[in-house]
DNA sequence: ATTAAATAGGACTAAAATCATCCTGAATGT
DNA sequence: ACATTCAGGATGATTTTAGTCCTATTTAAT
């Protein structure tokens, strides 16, 4: 449907959350779940998923949880998607030169690999911690629209 | 997942064939099932819904067949996959302000509307009179290959 | 008027994807 | 020993995808 799954929102939603604490910190999957607003359950699938891929490491038993494998400024938000959802292609003749036959003639070929590396382009230039840094902003925002003064003490 | 449907593919490959036909040529669902690879009873229903679109016309009974109700320059490949798969929208909170009640604070709405941007830039930018022409310049090009002398004589 | 040629439209289907839930097992800190 | 966590498998409801097939209707030609 051109549309990334509810798998690839919630694994950006989680590591996004994860970037967004302290270094060191171990995020529950109850704790992500309620956060990050994500069926429990459901997501304990998509961080084992993560873990696996190599995006985020995990302990388990008590004191356990989950943490990045890498820092924030080290993922991009293509990577956490495509973590989950596996590579990205727009149309399938897209996946490799003669997965379609057509792909020789096709003039439709070369527009989708254009709009195909426009749109990675987009999603590799973003990481973690600029989205973390964007969040903050738009925060801060929010805040000083519900208190016009007074600018936040700490940022 | 993040893919345009057979449908989608197939509705592009069907208007392009009817692009490609002198103005006023009837084409019939089976030749175009033929020409383009389509399975011809699963055509049958992507042209019914190109003509509810409005984006092809249709006449009935014998020396009946269709045409398109616009010319080929006037058709982008957006409006072409669009007229079957719906408005694209990369992720679900892009469809409207409100539809995830997240977009007010999510940091990453702002990439998927600008990655999503791009994907219409390029797909609006390219109507089936261009894709015809291009069709022409991959055939001429593979045709160059297989006879390295004398250019054809009509193009 | 008959008939052949076409599209229109509805019913149906198999397979896969989507979006989950639940339970058991294994590991680990106290 | 025990409570806490993640790991992994089984299960399932619903929707989407990618078709097929049959009948009805319209139209042109004879
Ligand atoms: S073969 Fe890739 S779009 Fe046609
Ligand atoms: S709300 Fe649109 S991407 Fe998060």
């Amino acid at each position: 449907m051109l549309q990334i799954t509810r798998d690839g929102e919630y694994a950006v939603r989680a590591i996004l959350h994860m970037s967004a604490q302290p270094v060191g910190t171990l995020c529950l999957i109850s704790e992500i779940a309620e956060a990050q607003e994500v069926p429990r359950s459901y997501l304990s699938k998509i961080m084992q998923h993560l873990v696996k891929a190599g995006l985020v490491k995990s302990r388990r038993g008590a004191r356990g949880g989950f943490f990045l494998a890498r820092r924030p400024q080290e993922i991009t938000l293509r990577q956490a998607i495509e973590a989950i959802e596996g590579p990205i292609f727009l149309n399938i003749c897209l996946i490799k030169k003669g997965e379609c036959h057509r792909d020789e003639f096709c003039p439709v070929h070369q527009v989708w690999q254009e709009a195909q590396r426009k749109l990675m382009e987009v999603l590799d230039n973003k990481t973690m911690a600029q989205l973390v840094q964007d969040a903050e902003k738009l925060k801060g925002f929010s805040a000083k629209k519900r208190t016009p003064k007074k600018p936040p003490s700490t940022l």
